[in-house]
DNA sequence: CAGTGGTCTAGACCACTTC
DNA sequence: AAGTGGTCTAGACCACTGA
């Protein structure tokens, strides 16, 4: 590995390069690796290498060295180098869209309703859900979601009211919990639980479906740094719906939607 | 936000301090941010207020800034300053790993068998799986993954002997295909599907369960940079699997593995 | 024009790990 | 002791964009 084809396209610095330099030192680190030049467990050149090659400083090779290993690409340890990761498992990343954006998607007119909505203290079960201890008072929605007319999914949702107060009063009337959640509480962390199932008979009869046939739930809890916001548990009819999730092996350069 | 409680525990630079400056300065962010102090949309201090907040130089504070926007966490816009995103959506990061880590995972023995075997040229439905257009020779393998005595797991494989040749005299008998191919070709791109569905009368007698009862699949075709390697759809009796994943809005600070 | 981010430099010191 | 990565500095120039 010595440094023939490098130092190519440079000279230019940081005028009009169209793309940086680290970035491209990523392209092609990403590249060899993906392609399978450089297989796993390999050791691949140092950082003083790198500079050579791209005629660089350190700072500009090690942040792309950096967010490699951030990534899980390549592990580096000192004194020894950097080396490709050995992947053991296939990750997604799985995106899990407002309903009504899936619906849209779909091309057909979406709307949804409220089926039940109790406001009581968390019992046992509700805390359950929830992963809180306290016993605050939530509020209880079943709510359904069409595509055109056909139920698209039943939404069984635990709303915290001591971490969402407006809930209690909102009416949910123009707008789903979810999207409403989605506006209140952006930035939390979530837990997925994704499975198959057939509809029990209450289920079945919501979605218009023979009771015991498939379903896919999607069962997430919400919590932001200190408390418990929401459980919601999603039904949705099998051959109806899909989770579709794209691995890049990296976090991939368009980042803006 | 004057720049009063900064500058604290500093003076040390690179010295002991356990968790790096830039580390901090991100976790202090991200607290701001997940604890909805500082809300989406709100902009939040420039470059330099952080630099003298912190005091210390504009590198540091831009890595985190960066990394923060490589996150979809904050936008970042030239002359008008930095700012918290509005989610739109919950996405999820999935671990899918080997069956027989799942399987290991519930304390049970694995075991697996090669129920069929073929190799041929691919057929039309073969490419259209395998998201490929030339007729190259495939190999088509299904595959039983039992936990105990209890199948776990169907599997209905293919994969790609033109990009894969090794696989074609690989009689997979100690190890399974999936993680066979996991060490052959180690970074991918592949795509997942994931839906329930009810078992037809061949899974359902390969999984000793009732026809057309709910099952969870999960399809995911994998290729290299240039072509496909293998399409593999795993059947996994309803109730027996779960898939989980939990999502925090960063990566996490924990990347070893 | 001026504010802000995007990128890069040429060094520096330190920590960790193996020899 | 030497190789390698981890972090940080104090600047620099450029690009974009709203006023």
């Amino acid at each position: 590995m010595g440094n023939g084809a490098a130092a190519t396209a440079r000279s230019d610095k940081q005028s009009g390069a169209a793309t940086s330099l680290h970035q491209r030192i990523l392209s092609d680190i990403q590249g060899n690796i993906l392609s399978g030049r450089w297989e796993p467990g390999q050791r691949i050149p140092v950082e003083l290498e790198l500079m050579e090659q791209y005629d660089c400083s350190r700072m500009t090779v090690n942040k792309v060295l950096t967010q490699l290993a951030q990534a899980g690409i390549i592990e580096r340890r000192r004194k020894f180098g950097s080396f490709v990761s050995r992947p053991h498992s296939q990750s997604a990343v799985l995106s899990i869209p407002d309903i009504k954006t899936e619906v849209d998607a779909l091309g057909l007119p979406y709307r949804f309703e409220i089926l039940e909505r109790h406001k009581r203290r968390a019992t046992r079960d509700d805390r359950a859900l929830l992963g809180s201890d306290d016993a605050a008072p939530v509020l209880e929605l079943v709510c359904r979601h069409f595509a055109k007319d056909q139920p698209f999914c039943v939404e069984y949702r635990l709303i915290n009211l001591q971490s969402v107060a407006g809930a209690a009063t909102e009416p949910f009337a123009d707008i789903s919990p979810g999207a409403w959640l989605l506006r209140q509480v952006p930035w939390n962390v979530a837990e997925h639980r994704i499975r198959a199932a057939g509809a029990n008979a209450e289920e079945a009869a919501r979605l218009k479906v023979k009771s015991g046939s498939p379903c896919l739930i999607v069962e997430r809890t919400t919590r932001s740094l200190t408390s418990a916001i929401t459980f919601v548990r999603l039904t949705y009819p099998g051959n109806l719906h899909e989770l579709v999730a794209t691995f890049t092996s990296l976090t991939s350069p368009s980042r803006s939607a």
